[in-house]
RNA sequence: GCCUCGAUAGCUCAGUCGGUAGAGCAGAGGACUGAAAAUCCUCGUGUCACUGGUUCGAUUCCGGUUCGAGGCA
């Protein structure tokens, strides 16, 4: 089974590339975004619209109401039961999506055993509003001292989440994340695939981002992030920490100005593409495309990446 | 025209009783395996406006110039 995959920094293109590429190769798309399997949030996560897809079909969009946290395990199941549709019918699956975590999961299949325990989670979190991250930190010395080497004390959640591991599986959570990322290592993947991140220079890609980011706002993204506001949706949940809403949570409370909103929106754009960039230079092998050299010509782009799947 | 205040990092500013400087923000680098658009770690950035003078030594003190803000005419 082979996919290709589409990756890159948010605004970088990826959209209107893959979508020229699957017309070119009859192929059918997934999105392995973390946001966009959100239904409401069009705007905001730059959903492709019904004119982009142009005919070409599009999975893992609108997956889930917002009020519903979406997770790695689930998405990956939901991702790999597509890929394998798609390939029963002879077409070939375009991966495209800047959620390097979910794509690390997909390519190399990321065991996951039980479900998490929310119940225990919370009452660790409790644990840390009553005695302090230090003492929390300190129970992962005891339970296990590998981990707590490698996380850092500061990492409240990361910490909570060994803990849990550790008390779900009675094994660390260091040994399992060793085991999964050696996959990545030797290259271990149920998938024939090709992985490709669309790059630019970093001032060409801010510029881009903050460009967006005022058509977005004049395409109504303001409205849309208020509806969810007033249907009740909080910032605890997954689908609202998303870029492009919890900025304006403040703001329609009153705390912060619409302009510092607006600010803030562009500075967090652009420090998760930073983020993303780290991500695929680090933790993935892709074949970096310096778009900006090929004119953002998505045909130019398109015919690169086809031959480099040969 | 005169008077006063200001000019220091990309921005907002602090500071140096004379020994060439530091905060916040912006920015850069990194980690990451069931919240990942999340979470967390590390790190700088300089002709101290220009020009003379005093001084062993001036960003700091004194004079002039330029620019900006306010006041008086």
């Amino acid at each position: 089974m082979s996919v290709i995959l589409i990756a890159g920094p948010t605004a970088s293109g990826k959209t209107d590339v893959s979508v020229t590429l699957a017309k070119k190769i009859d192929a059918e798309i997934i999105c392995t975004d973390s946001m966009q399997v959100y239904k409401r949030m069009n705007i905001g996560t730059a959903k492709v619209t019904k004119e982009e897809m142009d005919g070409i079909k599009h999975y893992m969009i609108d997956k889930l109401e917002p009020n519903v946290n979406c997770s790695v395990a689930w998405f990956k199941d939901e991702v790999k039961k597509y890929i394998n549709d798609i390939n029963s019918r002879g077409k070939t699956a375009i991966l495209v999506g800047g959620t390097g975590f979910y794509i690390n999961a997909i390519l190399f299949d990321t065991t996951f055993t039980q479900d998490t325990n929310k119940d225990y989670k919370q009452e660790l979190t409790e644990f840390t509003n009553k005695f302090g991250k230090e003492a929390l930190f300190e129970k992962l010395c005891e339970i296990d001292p590998e981990s707590a080497g490698k996380i850092h004390p500061n990492n409240i959640k990361r910490i909570i989440r060994a803990i849990e591991y550790f008390y779900q599986n009675n094994e660390t959570i260091s040994s399992h994340n060793t085991s999964q990322k050696y996959k990545r290592l030797a290259d271990d993947s149920p998938y024939n695939y090709y992985y490709f991140v669309l790059d630019m220079k970093r001032e060409l890609l801010y510029n881009r981002i903050n460009k967006r980011i005022d058509i977005m706002v004049k395409n109504g993204l303001v409205d849309e992030v208020r509806e969810l506001y007033n249907d009740g949706l909080t910032e605890d949940m997954a689908s609202i920490k998303a870029i492009g809403y919890k900025e304006f949570y403040p703001y329609f409370r009153g705390e912060i100005t619409y302009e510092t909103a607006i600010e803030n929106l562009k500075i967090n754009t652009r420090r998760f593409a930073k983020r993303q960039i780290t991500w695929f230079k680090h933790q993935a092998t892709p074949i970096f495309i310096p778009v900006d050299e090929y004119g953002f010509d998505k045909y130019e782009i398109s015919k690169f990446i086809l031959e480099n799947i040969k």
